[in-house]
DNA sequence: CTGAAAGCGCTAACAT
DNA sequence: ATGTTAGCGCTTTCAG
């Protein structure tokens, strides 16, 4: 209704402190030229008078906005949201992305955006128009869009791509797949586990491909073989029955399998319960992400943790960070760790075979 | 680093259709008082250059700023986020709130404030100053704390209470605390219980009270004894496990016992496996939360769902009324429904017992 | 080091 | 029905 305007203003702490508005600002900025005892006294003025800045003020005479945009895929957030099985990479993202802006001063803006259409550009751009944000956090599948990378490098936004690898502009940040990968593969090793499948993403994921890097990495430092035993899947629960079936159908089955997704495991486990294979006894398991349902599976699931709140939180450091300092060039990689539950145990003597 | 200007403005659009500024302006606006064939010329235009308005700007000369917030208790909220155990609260408020905002040009941006300190005014106060938000949606227990509704009102901001029944300025919806205790009570009651005992929350959630208030009415509606049926817990495992314990370590046990929320009632399922009762054959169980984590348990549990979506995306849509409608007298409440699984079975025969 | 002036993009209020 | 003017709160020039 009634135009709400501020209710403190520079103007007030101006007025109060008995200096220009210009010298307030100075000290808002933490900006030099501004002698200690000036800056004391504005500052006991803004606290006297609890002001704080307009950020519609700021961002329309030319500064910054203190906001950072995290554009997430609007198809697979909703129907993640919507389907309730608790996976909460938006919440980790908060959890990260949210925290480390507050200690900065800025918000996170959650934007969702359709990959799948022709106006990916114009969502972006009216995003990027509307609340010309001071940096944007791509998630995957937009940090490998090209469309969108080339958008905001043409409109000189910083931006972070996380989950990708490629070369391009921007903060190419990953949470350490190949790696994680090798850690879990590495875990399984050391329980004697000699034949390891893997289910892997789908290909137009990058980090499926880093993951099988990884798996094979440590494989091969072992000498163990990996013929035959990597499938692929969607990262759905469907895909995963397939590939775990394969892997298990093949005439010396893997005692151990790594899925790249919770679905593609808790498929694995089903398929193992159906086959009358225990878990861990006669088969280890370990799921790729760490969403909350591995926890309450029986057993519950060893598991990668995808770093998601501490990648985010860097993230929005470095986006921060670019307005003074240049972006980094290169990946950066936030590397998870793995959590041994119950679904991976020493490897079944090979007699028992 | 160089000051980011509008691509597009006002202007350019002004200039393309020929026009002032103001005739575009009340395009943007749907504003009457232009003539329809002015008005294809000017959305041409916009079309045409792919115009978008800053929002910064439009809040500046003391328009809207579309921006609505939701403020959650930042302990509570990073203790969920960190447990990584599925409670999914803040998913469903985005799925409601954000897809709600978005289809009427408005963005839902989450703020996290500390109920327990001195300073809640401050920090909602420079909230307030900082964003000057259309319009602000309160979650328990800011919902029913009277420095923060005072403060909004004195304001005059739109806001809405969520879960809470409190009379008091500002919007006051509830998620049917009391209907839905009912429909958890007559499930049972169909299925032949008689003694059903119920696991209240802390008293100073207000929404306690009117569950346990829905369990009475329907018990007393049936003509069934409630006393000594209700023990108060504090929504977390342990105090379910205490409060679990006494119902069943009465002389006369209730065949079937509804928690207020998914921790109690995970409590309940674990104190009736270490007695040996099965789930559902001996004792029937209702859980009053439904986040996800309670479909993976033994039994999947029966539960009440919380629709919380929905009724963060009702409170959106008043508020953005607000601007023009009257904000709504008295509680609205948006009814959540019984979502049946394993836990719930017909009551064990008499003779039984 | 501090201040004064100009302007960001948009809309409310007032013309016409 | 359309145009003009002034100003929102702040920062960036540019002067002192």
């Amino acid at each position: 209704m009634g135009r709400r305007r501020q209710s403190v203003t520079i103007k007030h702490v101006a007025a109060d402190a008995g200096v220009s508005l210009q010298t307030v600002s100075r000290v808002i900025n933490n900006e030099p030229n501004v002698r200690p005892a000036m800056q004391e006294r504005v500052q006991a003025s803004i606290d006297k008078l609890g002001y704080v800045p307009s950020i519609a003020a700021q961002r329309m005479s030319g500064s910054r906005s203190y906001l950072i945009l995290a554009i997430n895929d609007r198809d697979l957030t909703i129907a993640d949201w919507r389907a309730r099985e608790g996976r909460d990479w938006v919440d980790q993202m908060l959890l990260g992305g949210m925290l480390t802006c507050a200690q900065h001063g800025y918000r996170m803006l959650i934007e969702l955006v359709d990959t799948h259409t022709d106006h990916v550009e114009r969502e972006l751009g009216a995003a990027i128009a509307a609340l010309q944000p001071d940096g944007i956090l791509l998630t995957p599948p937009h940090s490998e869009n090209p469309l969108i990378t080339g958008l905001l490098a043409e409109r000189g936004i910083p931006f972070a791509r996380i989950g990708t690898t490629d070369e391009g502009p921007g903060i190419a940040i990953t949470m350490g797949d190949t790696f994680n990968a090798q850690l879990a593969t590495d875990h399984l090793i050391e329980l004697g586990h000699e034949r390891i499948g893997f289910i892997a993403g789908p290909e137009d994921f990058s980090l499926s491909g880093r993951r099988v890097n990884g798996w094979l990495r440590a494989m091969e430092a072992a000498e163990l073989p990996t013929g035959g035993l990597c499938e692929r899947g969607d990262f759905g629960f469907e895909s995963g029955m397939v590939a775990a079936s394969k892997l298990l159908d093949l005439e010396n089955p893997p005692t151990a399998i790594i899925a790249s997704s919770d679905q593609m495991a808790l498929a694995t486990l089903e398929i193992a319960r159906k086959r009358g294979l225990k878990v861990p006894q006669d088969l280890s398991l370990v799921s790729f992400d760490n969403s909350p349902i591995v926890r309450f599976t029986q057993p519950p699931l060893t598991a990668v943790d995808q770093p998601i709140a501490a990648t985010t939180a860097r993230a929005v450091e470095l986006l921060i960070e670019a307005r003074t300092k240049k972006l980094p060039e290169g990946v950066i990689s936030v590397e998870g760790e793995l959590v041994v539950r119950g679904s991976t145990a020493r490897a079944p003597s090979r007699d028992n075979g």
